[in-house]
DNA sequence: ATGTTGCATACTGCCGACAGTTGTCAGGTT
DNA sequence: AACCTGACAACTGTCGGCAGTATGCAACAT
C-alpha cells in the first residue's frame, strides 16, 4: 500500500515529546524548561525547541518574558475551570453528534463501550487502559460532532491539561461504573437523534467528573500536605 | 498611576500587526503570507515574524508544511461552526458570571448598554461603534465569569475570526436593536445571580446572531456569486 | 497539441552566533 | 552579622546564512 508520507518537522517531533515528558509526569508542575537545556539533550538547535514551546503556551506552559517558559500548575480552581471548560465545549459536541454523526456511529461507539465493560469486569487494574478508553470515547464524540475548532481545543487544550490533572488524583472505587453508566447513556441519546438529551446527559457527565475529581484531589492534598 | 510596563517583544508587535491586518481586511481571505516578504516589509528578521505566525495558526491562519501559512477562508460551515463554539463557550461563560460577577458589575454592564442604546438611537450608521460596544459587551461577561481558559479562548481565536467574518456580512435592519433586547436579558439574569436563565438567555442571542449572520452571509454569497 | 523533463527562482526549515538581560555569588562595606 | 556592589554565568530575543524543497516556465519528446 503507497501511504502518504508524513512530513514530520523537528519543531513537531519536539512538541510531542515535550508533550508526552510533561503528561507522563518526567517534567514536573512548575518546573522550568530552558530553550538551550533541551535543544541540547535533543541535539538540534534552539529554533525547532523554541518553536514547540511557543505552541504549548498557554496550554501545557506558561511564559514569562525574558525568563522562559515552565510546566502549568494546577490547583483547584484551575482544574475547576477545566471541567467547565470540557462541560461547555463535550456537551456542544454531543448535541452536534446528535445532529451530525454518520448512522454508523452508535453502533461503534456502543461496541467500545462494551469492550470497556468487559476490561472493568476482568482486571482491577482500572487505571491506564481504562484512562485510554474513555479517552478515545470522548474524542470519538468530538469526530462525530464535525466541528473541527471544537476538536481541535478538545484534542490540543483540554486532552492535555486533563492527562496532567491525571497524574495526581487517582480514581474513586466505583467511579468507573458510574462514567460507563452516563457513557452509555450519551450514545443512546445521540443513537435516538436527541441533541437536548445528548447535551444534557454529556454535562452531567462531565460534571459529576469533577465533582469526582476534585474531591479526590483535595482528599489527596490534605494528605500531602503543601510546603510552607 | 505607576502603570506596569508592557514588555514588547518583535514577535508580540508583529503578531499585532498581522491580525490587524488580517482582520481588516488587509490580508484577504486565502491570501499566501510569505516569512520573508513580511519580514522584509517591516525591516526585521525573519524568527518573529515566524513565531508571530505560528501562533495564529488555526486561529487566523493555516499551515502547509513545506508550503508556508495562507490567510483562512470562511465558507458557511466554518462560520457555523464559529457561531456554535461561541454558543458553547459564551453560554458558560454567562452561567458562570451568574455565579461569580462582583456585585458591581451588572450596574456597570448596564451603563454600557445604555451608551450602546443611544448609539443606536442617535446615529444610523452602525458599523464601527457598535460592533466595538458588542465585542466590549462580551468580553465584559468573559472576564466576569472568571474561568481564564475560556477567557483565553474567546479572545484569542474566537473574536478574531469573528472580526473577519463581520468584514464579509453586514448586518440586517433591526438586528441591532434585537441585540440589545436579548443583551440586556442577559445582564438581568446575572444580576439575579440565575445561572440557568443567564446561560439560556447568552445561547439564544447567540444563536439568532447565528441565523441572523448566517442568512446575511447567503444572500451576499448569491448575489456575488462564486468562481467556477 | 499534450505531456514530460530540466532548470531557475523563491521560500521554508534549520543552524550557529551575538547583544541585552536576569539570577547568582564572591568580596567588600557598615 | 547583615547589606550593598560588581563581576560571572546562563538564558532569551534576534539576526544572517545555508541546505532542501516547491512553484513556474521553457525546452523537449510523444
Amino acid at each position: 500500500m503507497m501511504e502518504p508520507i508524513r512530513i514530520r518537522s523537528l519543531a513537531n517531533e519536539v512538541l510531542d515529546r515535550v508533550v508526552a515528558a510533561i503528561t507522563s509526569g518526567e517534567f514536573e508542575p512548575g518546573e522550568k524548561l530552558s530553550e538551550s537545556q533541551l535543544a541540547r539533550q535533543l541535539g538540534i538547535s534552539r529554533g525547532p525547541v523554541r518553536e514547540a514551546l511557543h505552541q504549548l503556551e498557554g496550554k501545557l506552559v506558561e511564559r514569562v518574558p525574558r525568563l522562559g517558559v515552565s510546566v502549568i500548575q494546577f490547583d483547584h480552581d484551575s482544574l475547576q475551570q477545566l471541567f467547565y471548560l470540557r462541560e461547555a465545549l463535550e456537551g456542544m459536541a454531543a448535541r452536534l453528534a446528535a445532529l451530525n454523526a454518520p448512522d454508523g456511529w452508535a453502533d461503534e461507539a456502543e461496541a467500545l463501550l462494551r469492550r470497556h465493560e468487559a476490561d472493568i469486569r476482568d482486571t482491577g487494574s482500572r487505571a491506564y487502559r481504562q484512562r485510554s478508553v474513555d479517552e478515545d470515547f470522548h474524542v470519538s464524540i468530538a469526530r462525530a460532532a464535525g466541528c473541527v475548532n471544537i476538536e481541535r481545543i478538545l484534542l490540543n487544550e483540554v486532552n492535555f491539561q486533563l492527562r496532567i490533572a491525571r497524574l495526581k488524583s487517582s480514581m474513586r472505587p466505583g467511579r468507573a461504573e458510574e462514567a460507563l453508566r452516563q457513557h452509555f447513556e450519551i450514545v443512546e441519546a445521540i443513537r435516538a437523534r436527541d441533541p437536548d438529551r445528548a447535551e444534557a446527559a454529556m454535562r452531567r457527565h462531565i460534571a459529576s467528573a469533577r465533582i469526582s475529581t476534585l474531591a479526590a484531589l483535595d482528599g489527596q492534598a490534605g494528605k500531602g500536605g503543601e510546603p510552607g
